[in-house]
RNA sequence: GUGGGUAUAGUUCAGUUGGCAGAGCGCCAGAUUGUGGCUCUGGAUGUCGUGGGUUCAAGUCCCACUACUCACCCCA
């Protein structure tokens, strides 16, 4: 016995349609803002994520699927969607369309992680993405999209915290001020924000430790080291989200994990599934186009995690779309009678009908019970008294009613009542 | 990488102080004429996660391993 490898999912057909509902209603919301798809491979050069998602994060250090392939090259399976698009920004000259490029991806990604609740090694994400504006507007309409995409599949929940956690001058001051409020403190904390004093100190203000809390408490904010512009700019974002009726919580503590960000971060975050509650994160990356070797662009954007979206969805009862069920099956009367259902069958889906019929050697009564589990709208019995008379009774399995018709009408008939 | 929980049929789960491996759901077939759902009858499906140990005897007790799961870290 070969199991699926740990950490990944497989979609079975009864439970299908579920996605295909969700990549609908994010295709036409993305699409209603103006935002094209762009497809990127799902393995890059591992170069990519180094110098894009930051060779000091745990995704990069830790958790990505990297390989040499034959020709001795690194590859690594994308673990995050912004890097190839950034990569395709730049080779593809898109600089050079007019700006801004707004483009949204639905994709694969791939992180060696230990899988817990909404948390997979191999998860599919849809993402945004905004070149060429350094506005913050363009910043309030990435929170807009994700918003309106929550509304549209019914969710009013996901609650939108934002913070700014600056300009890499910004982060210059801040990260003095906090390692002189930390002091000697430092030494009461955990072992890993020991770490992350050196490191990274901005990320000791996520530590979930009560202990670590408790100091951070008081810390000092990144909010509050900004300069001018960037302070402006959070200020401007905060007043168009109000205008646009987009209700957020600022909240000092986001800091995000990956290196790329500037500026503007933020999480749409969800009460309804476990302990991973982010289901979308994202923010400003104005260094990112210049860091993976293009001409500096700004950037902003996010990903939003669709199996963790799905639970939600799930947990809370909401609309999932309709099960995918076929029309119409043709059940032979008996075994002589299966090659000509077989033809039927052939001659409705060539006039764009879903027929089915029977490819076991059913008996009458075993194939009515199948159509009924399967849930086929209407069945149709195929033998001697129909090839004689040239009419078949189309029987709607809903309440049994029986409409009867020559078998050239069938698809007509069915057109006419679905 | 760290910690907790779990592992018996396709699935959800019972299985007593250690004594012949079970149920519900699902699946298949049937209940006299060519018609589903309800009901009834019958049937198939097991390396009791794997490997050791204790014992006359292990699904049950002990040890190791593996897998799954939840949580930490981190992220979506």
């Amino acid at each position: 016995m070969i199991n699926i490898p740990k950490g990944t999912k497989d979609v079975l057909p009864e439970d299908a349609y579920k996605w295909h509902y969700l990549e609908k209603v994010i295709r036409k919301t993305a699409e209603d803002f103006g935002i094209r798809e762009i497809r990127t491979p799902t393995f890059e050069h591992t170069e990519l994520f180094l110098r894009g998602v930051g060779d000091t994060t745990d995704i990069v250090n830790k958790e990505m699927y990297t390989f040499l392939d034959k020709g001795e090259r690194s590859i690594t399976l994308k673990p995050e969607g912004t890097a190839g698009v950034a990569r395709a920004y730049i080779e593809n000259g898109l600089q050079e369309l007019p700006q801004p490029l707004k483009m949204y991806y639905l994709t694969p990604v791939f992180r060696y992680e230990r899988p817990q609740a909404g948390r997979l090694r191999e998860h599919h994400q849809f993402g945004i993405e905004i070149y060429g504006s350094p506005s913050p507007y363009a910043d309030a309409e990435v929170m807009l999209v994700a918003k309106t995409l929550f509304a549209r599949l019914g969710l009013t929940e996901p609650v939108l915290n934002i913070n700014s956690i600056g300009c890499p001058e910004c982060r210059k001051s801040y990260n003095a001020a906090l390692r002189s409020y930390l002091g000697d403190n430092i030494s009461k904390m955990c072992p890993s924000c020991r770490e992350r004093f050196d490191k990274n100190p901005l990320r000791i203000l996520d530590c979930k430790e009560a202990g670590c809390k408790e100091i951070t408490a008081a810390a000092p904010k990144t909010i509050d080291y900004l300069c001018d512009d960037c302070k402006t700019h959070f200020e401007e974002l905060q007043s168009i989200l109000t205008s646009s009726g987009v209700a957020f919580v600022v909240n000092p503590n986001i800091v995000r994990g990956l290196d790329y960000y500037t500026g503007t971060v933020f999480e749409f975050i969800s009460s309804a599934i476990g302990a991973q509650g982010t289901v979308c994160g994202g923010g400003r990356y104005n260094n990112l186009v210049s860091d993976v070797g293009g001409k500096s662009a700004p950037a902003v954007g996010f990903g939003m995690g669709l199996e963790r979206l799905l639970m939600i969805l799930e947990n809370l009862n909401l609309y999932l779309g309709e099960p995918e069920v076929p029309i119409i099956y043709l059940a032979p009367a008996s075994r002589d009678d299966a090659g000509f259902a077989f033809v039927v069958a052939n001659r409705l889906r060539e006039a764009g009908v879903s027929a089915d019929t029977d490819l076991l050697g059913r008996s009458l009564k075993s194939g009515m019970k199948y159509a009924d589990k399967r849930g086929y709208k209407y069945v149709a019995v195929i033998g001697s008294e129909e090839r004689e008379s040239g009419m078949v009774k189309l029987k709607r399995m809903s309440d049994g009613a029986v409409t009867e018709c020559g078998f050239d009408k069938i698809a007509e008939v069915l057109k006419c009542q679905k």
